[in-house]
DNA sequence: GCCTAAATACCTCAAATGGGTGATTGACTC
DNA sequence: GAGTCAATCACCCATTTGAGGTATTTAGGC
């Protein structure tokens, strides 16, 4: 817990270049006990620019700016301040973006038209350790780490086990021996699958592998 | 949407080895409209062994059952029966095997204690492609497949500069043309790597610079 | 019953790989 | 000044690999 005091508010910075939301955000923010808006920019190279002298413990971060766009900035900000937690504002929840921020290192999102005080309460959340967000959102971040073997895997199903001890570094003697097989029967398989995965080494196809989820 | 026909009840199946727990489960879901308890287990093998002959919309599977655990059987019926939600049942919410079911297929889990009006809302929100979880739980979800690279790392820059060069399946000659080193250099070095992530092939080496994210 | 895909098997050969051993240089630490 | 480590280069040698072919036998789909 970076607040030992309790009661020492939560240090927001926000980033948004629309100056009528810029300028609500903070009032929110600062007429409400708790939280306090420490810097308002309205462009990302601005914040990446500014930011790392005095780190807040939260940045509001709008997804949709000119120039550099938030999610870059987000994944700029989440190298330079580990300790920084970058939520994104945005306007539909449902939003290709928003999954692409998480994936850039975004803590959580906020929703533009969310009543103040479900806002405070997600900043809250995201400062306490949280990472607030819709149920359609969860299920794909979810999904996105439950790593599902790709079905639709151009490989057949004899491939895609000898995919498998190729990756365990099997010389084609030993597969062969652990599948019953001959030995020029794997190097078949193999040399399939390298055409079938457009790779012309063990290495590659090791790669291409586990990249695609394929085994 | 599996439930076109809107007043079609969510069909559940229970496996969970109290018995109490179980009845009062099926008795809360049949006694709520929309909800159908179709099935309860008192063990994951039972499970395995009957469900596919009549996928449920959702289980709900203890994560502390004898014999084969709760985690190990979502990994199966996930597999098996991927249209079907599996939703974990635990005590205590902020645990290590309520993150390895998510790893391992679960959609989302319950709290036991949870009041019957919340269960029920979660296993709607599930149903219904969402996946409810908890602050932290969200964040450690999030955290996990946000990659980042293992700065804890046992190599030196340049080994892991030539390990780069490993997983693209370049030879020995070609790596060392492009780093302007001899290629017996390039030999030592990738024999360091080797010793270091304790593999003795290429295509180990490859598969654990990609599971650690070493590269 | 025919046809295709998958799985199986065999051959040759040049190139790449991995194991072993050892040396030199520069930089950094104690 | 001694010791350590990273990075560089060197040689020997057995084994593995990848690329080029060809061919037989299942198993399923139509």
């Amino acid at each position: 817990m970076r607040r030992e005091i309790e009661d020492q508010p939560i240090c927001v910075a926000i980033v948004e270049d629309d100056e009528a939301i810029r300028h609500s955000l903070a009032q929110i923010l600062n007429g409400s006990p708790g939280y306090l808006c420490v810097n308002a920019f309205e462009s990302a190279e601005d914040a990446i620019a500014n930011l790392p002298a005095d780190p807040p413990d939260v940045v509001l971060m709008d997804i949709g700016l000119p120039g550099m766009s938030g999610i870059e900035a987000t994944q700029i900000l989440h190298d330079r301040l580990p300790e920084t937690d970058v939520v994104m504002l945005t306007v539909q929840e449902n939003d290709d973006a928003v999954f692409n921020s998480l994936c850039a290192g975004a803590t959580g999102y906020l929703i533009k038209s969310m009543p103040p005080a479900q806002l405070l309460q997600s900043i809250d959340e995201v400062y306490r350790g949280g990472s607030p967000m819709s149920a359609s959102i969860a299920r794909r971040v979810i999904r996105s780490f439950q790593s599902e073997p790709d079905i639709a895997s151009p490989l057949t199903r004899r491939e895609r086990e000898i995919l498998e001890h190729l990756c365990n570094g099997e010389s084609y003697r030993v597969i062969a021996e652990k599948l019953f097989i001959s030995g020029h029967t794997v190097r078949s398989h193999i040399k399939n699958i390298y055409e079938k995965l457009q790779v012309n080494s063990r290495a590659e196809a090791v790669r291409k592998a586990m990249q695609e989820k394929l085994i």
